[in-house]
DNA sequence: AAAAAAG
């Protein structure tokens, strides 16, 4: 069965005319599987990494079914791993309810300022929508106002993830404040035994959908270097020479490194941001808008933006080391040749980490090829493939499901923001995501274009 | 083995 519209489903026509405006027009292969068993109330349980519209296959049903409730109350909390996760599904919200009155507020830790009343006024005033990080959502819980009784839809997003981050008590905590009587849903990327045991804990009769997790796009051309450390800034920089860079994230696992390559580059003559937990929540927030803005080509990041963050026309990854978990390394890539569009993601990889390499491609189900340094660059370190194994514990066999089908090809437009260029791109967005905008919506830069004159406008922004 | 997230 293929379902060729968003139509098809029956949503609400304030939330097609949300779809339509933010350029969506055939869903993919996990929408078209997701949205009739959310629209159905079956919990879920889905294998699925971001970029195969994933946010999107379970933000569109439950918009249509707040769109049909009142809204004196919060209905839906989303649980997210990381800050810039939740800013960004907050926003992609407000998009598609764009003429839906349903009202979402992101919850998260690390501003300074008033981000902490702003947060309380939209929980007690009963905002539809919570997405928010764990840590900060349970610091709100034990103030005495938060109220979940009435909380019908649970939603955990790359929940492997944020079990790997510890947050296993904090979500059954959470989960313990919340009616037994609700739809939840889990998405992750992966499916080890401890994402079956809360799966376990906490849906009823889930359906499950798998979908390509552990193959990355076909539009990604993915290469690498065996280099020295020493030879990884001057190969960047030839290759920033090089290549036709629209927008490029280098990947380092190791947050010091993270300032050394901005400050490298910057000697180079490149603007260059750098984003990292050590870093103010402003300062991260201001890269990440300045790096969506394209006001800067080149952010350097920790894998705190490997997973799901999605910005338009990144051309280049570059992985300035090897990562730890080959699902980063799937998770990393996947930031370029988003909506069918293409890609390159380059890989360097010094002594140690050759033998990070042979589980990577056992993961993506082909070899990365190793491309010779330009001999200006020196001699170069030998591959050996299978590496050179570190002593023991590295060596632990992580089974990878064989039921990956090929990676859906992300039909082509389940980006919304390919469809316009919003000009108004210096909108305030850090404090946007924290108020309690009273009627009609503040716009955000990936709003989408009202079409209708009838719409309700929303008002001007201030600057 | 490194990173992220509550102050």
């Amino acid at each position: 069965m293929s379902v060729e519209t968003f139509e098809a489903f029956n949503l609400h026509q304030d939330l097609l005319a949300g779809i339509q405006a933010m350029g969506y027009k055939s869903p993919t292969p996990i929408q078209q599987q997701a949205i009739p068993e959310i629209l159905a109330n079956k919990d879920m349980i889905a294998c699925a990494q971001t970029g195969t519209g994933k946010t999107a296959a379970y933000l569109l049903p439950l918009l249509d079914k707040i769109s049909h409730a009142s809204h004196d109350h919060t209905s839906t909390l989303i649980l997210v791993p990381t800050r810039e996760l939740a800013k960004q599904i907050d926003e992609q919200i407000e998009g598609f309810a764009y003429f839906v009155s349903a009202q979402s507020i992101a919850i998260y830790g690390g501003n300074k300022g008033d981000s902490w009343d702003a947060q309380k006024k939209a929980i007690t005033s009963g905002a539809d929508i919570i997405v928010a990080t764990p840590g900060r959502f349970i610091a709100h819980m034990n103030m005495g106002y938060v109220k979940l009784d009435k909380l019908e839809y649970l939603i955990l997003d790359e929940a492997d993830k944020m079990l790997d981050m510890g947050f296993m008590d904090d979500i059954m905590r959470i989960v313990r404040h919340l009616p037994q009587k609700r739809q939840t849903l889990l998405f992750s990327a992966t499916m080890p035994g401890k994402i079956r045991e809360l799966a376990r804990k906490i849906l009823h009769n889930p359906t499950e959908i798998s979908l390509a997790v552990s193959k990355p796009a076909e539009g990604i051309d993915q290469r690498s270097y065996v280099v020295y450390d020493k030879q990884k800034l001057p190969l960047l920089q030839h290759l920033i020479q090089e290549l036709e860079v629209q927008s490029m994230i280098i990947f380092t696992s190791r947050k010091s490194a993270v300032n050394d390559i901005v400050k490298a580059l910057r000697k180079m003559g490149h603007t260059a941001e750098g984003i990292m937990s050590d870093r103010t929540q402003e300062e991260r927030e201001a890269a990440m808008q300045g790096f969506r803005n394209k006001q800067f080509k080149i952010l350097v990041a920790t894998d705190i933006l490997s997973r799901g963050i999605d910005v338009d026309n990144i051309s280049h990854i570059i992985n300035f080391d090897v990562p730890h978990d080959a699902e980063d390394y799937v998770h990393r890539i996947g930031r370029t040749a988003r909506a069918a569009t293409t890609g390159t993601a380059i890989t360097f990889i010094n002594e140690k980490e050759q033998y990070r390499i042979s589980r990577i491609e056992k993961l993506i189900e082909k070899e990365l090829p190793k491309l010779p340094v330009p001999e200006a660059f020196g001699p170069a370190p030998e591959y050996k493939s299978g590496g050179a194994k570190p002593a023991s514990g590295e060596n632990r066999n992580r089974n990878r499901s064989k039921n990956s089908k090929s990676s859906s090809s992300n039909s082509s437009n389940s980006n919304p923001k390919t469809s316009g260029n919003n000009p108004s791109s210096s909108t305030e967005r850090s404090s946007s995501s924290t108020e309690r905008p009273k009627k009609p919506f503040r716009p955000r830069n990936n709003k989408p274009k009202p079409q209708d004159s009838t719409a309700v406008q929303p008002p001007a922004t201030e600057s």
